[in-house]
DNA sequence: ATCCGGATCGCCT
DNA sequence: GGCGATCCGGATG
């Protein structure tokens, strides 16, 4: 093992062994931090049909109400409640009066940013995913979209501000994503603040919901680069 | 491959 | 009255 290899795997010290549910204590921390470690997690629901799971390989960070794109800017109402909430709960909120989409809520009380989760990959449950989604043609459907993933999970209302620690909706340790495999874009399907890269995802994963015709592949953090050697 | 409109609810001006 | 952190189906190069 290299000097910067041995640095690297110091830097990111207790990891939580795969499988196991994300601590409460993991998404009080910077947004676009949290962002960029759920690549990788599992996203897991758990119904009277079966369980269901992705990996997850999109993300977007949605950092608090200085952030235009963020619900958070608009302040609290009834949809927004539980964006405000603590750490770890879910923030599902409804989108074009007809899909659902899946948030995890960072950093302290009353703040009000989330991770959305955009995409994954199926991992457990596939044919009760596909029973979800009888229009599908192709597996990559399934889950390469905010809505989509909703749909296939079964994620709704009903979970809004429920613990991520916790069934029916869990997120799980995984695989630890390598930064060299880690794409940084703006946001998409936004107008405002159109070009911040908050966004995160698996670099070549089929599961991405919008891959550009040629991305950077800058890895995480952007600005980190190992020049020893 | 890409563009367009429709569906439909919460919250804004 | 309009606009979304979207998806789907249909029309068009």
């Amino acid at each position: 093992m290299s000097r910067s290899a041995a640095r690297q795997a110091r830097r990111s010290a207790p990891r939580t062994p795969p499988g196991t549910p994300l601590a409460r204590a993991f998404y009080d921390r910077d947004t676009s931090v949290v962002a960029r470690e759920l690549l990788g997690a599992v996203l897991e629901s758990r119904s009277p049909d079966g369980v269901a799971s992705v990996r997850i390989v999109e993300t977007e960070a949605y950092v608090g109400p200085h952030d235009p794109a963020c619900h958070a800017a608009a302040g609290i109402t009834p949809r927004t409640k539980y964006l405000f909430g603590p750490p770890g709960i879910a923030y599902v909120y409804l989108i074009y009066g007809m899909y659902w989409c899946f948030n995890a809520v960072t950093r302290e009380e009353g703040l009000g940013s989330a991770v959305l989760v955009r995409a994954g990959a199926p991992l457990a449950g596939e044919e009760l995913m596909m029973r979800r989604r009888p229009r599908v043609r192709s597996r990559v459907e399934l889950t390469n979209g905010p809505g989509k993933l909703c749909l296939a999970l079964d994620v709704g209302a009903a979970n809004n501000g429920s613990w991520l620690d916790e069934p029916p909706v869990r997120i799980l340790a995984g695989d630890s994503v390598p930064d060299r495999d880690v794409v940084v874009t703006p946001r998409i399907g936004i107008t405002k603040a159109a070009d911040w890269p908050l966004r995160y995802f698996i670099g070549g994963d089929p599961f991405v919901s919008k891959t550009p015709a040629s991305f950077p592949r800058t890895g995480w953090p952007p600005a980190l680069r190992d020049t020893s050697g």
